[in-house]
DNA sequence: GTTGATGTTGGATG
DNA sequence: GCATCCAACATCAA
């Protein structure tokens, strides 16, 4: 599911709902969501109280009062789902955090792949995942210089390259294909081949998407949902993913989907070119 | 029934 | 270090 404007809007819906509760209990129900020892995930997280909740890149950060955070992905399919209504709960729901006004957040995941770790707050930066990721967009380290000498460093498809959460962060397959059709650039340019009018292109498009994505509470274009069972409304303005057979809106060319580093990738091959 | 694809990341292998 | 491949898993469509 989720890519930076879904995670930041799943971030939203929880601190409204959540923040400020405590967690007078847990339950864990497919060990292999925690990364590291599930008991001491158990006992550390129980009777915490949920003090902030933070986002870096596609990871929530949960903090909580005992000095600890929890690093949470969602991979493809997770989900969380504030509710008092026990019919929440089914076969793919993983961990259930009982909270002291008698909601549960609820984690489901079709898939499996999310994941949760806890982590000393005043070390998140050492956590490898975190340490590792590049500027974000509507950041202020994501700017000209720094997105165009991380870019040029790499040889592969533009469309891989900034799919690598370590050169940027925050695109996903979704978002990715759409910056590549508002800059006009193939997915399967040369990273290094780029101009600067490409790279000023895709970090004002990244910027762009991921605004919009937000405002529009984030892309159901298959199980998408956010904390309160909402979908969102971005997949009405998507220009080329999932559109392939159908026209450009912008040359009336038929979309394409070809894949590109093993993903699928739709773009315009008319107004995409490889240079 | 079988095969392939699905909003992701990270580990293994050259 | 860099690039590529595959695994983690369940469901749905062809």
């Amino acid at each position: 599911m989720p890519e930076m404007p879904e995670v930041e809007i799943v971030r939203r819906g929880l601190m409204s709902q959540i923040q400020g509760r405590k967690i007078t209990n847990v339950e864990i129900r497919y060990q292999n969501l925690i990364t590291g020892d599930v008991s001491q995930f158990i006992d550390m997280v129980t009777g915490s109280v949920i003090e902030d909740i933070g986002r870096r890149a596609k990871f929530l950060l949960i903090h909580l009062d005992n000095g600890f955070t929890i690093i949470s992905h969602l991979r493809m399919e997770g989900k969380y789902r504030v509710s008092s209504d026990p019919s929440m709960i089914d076969k793919h729901s993983h961990a259930i955090f009982t909270l002291d006004n008698g909601q549960k957040l609820i984690y489901n995941d079709v898939r499996k792949f999310g994941r949760m770790q806890l982590w000393r707050t005043s070390d998140l930066i050492d956590n490898r995942s975190i340490a590792k990721l590049g500027p974000e967009p509507l950041s202020t380290e994501f700017t000209f210089d720094n997105l165009k000498s991380r870019i040029l460093r790499h040889r592969r498809d533009i469309k891989t390259v900034l799919l690598d959460q370590s050169v940027m962060s925050g695109l996903g397959n979704i978002y990715v294909d759409e910056v590549l059709w508002n800059a006009l650039i193939h997915p399967e340019t040369k990273a290094n081949h780029l101009s600067d009018e490409d790279i000023k292109n895709i970090l004002k498009y990244s910027n762009e998407e991921m605004k919009m994505g937000i405002a529009e509470g984030g892309s159901t274009v298959r199980s998408y949902l956010d904390s309160t069972g909402h979908a969102g409304h971005m997949q009405d303005f998507l220009h080329v993913y999932g559109k392939e057979g159908t026209p450009c809106s912008r040359c009336g060319n038929n979309i394409e989907k070809i894949k590109v580093g093993g993903r699928g990738t739709h773009f315009c091959p008319h107004c995409q070119v490889v240079k």
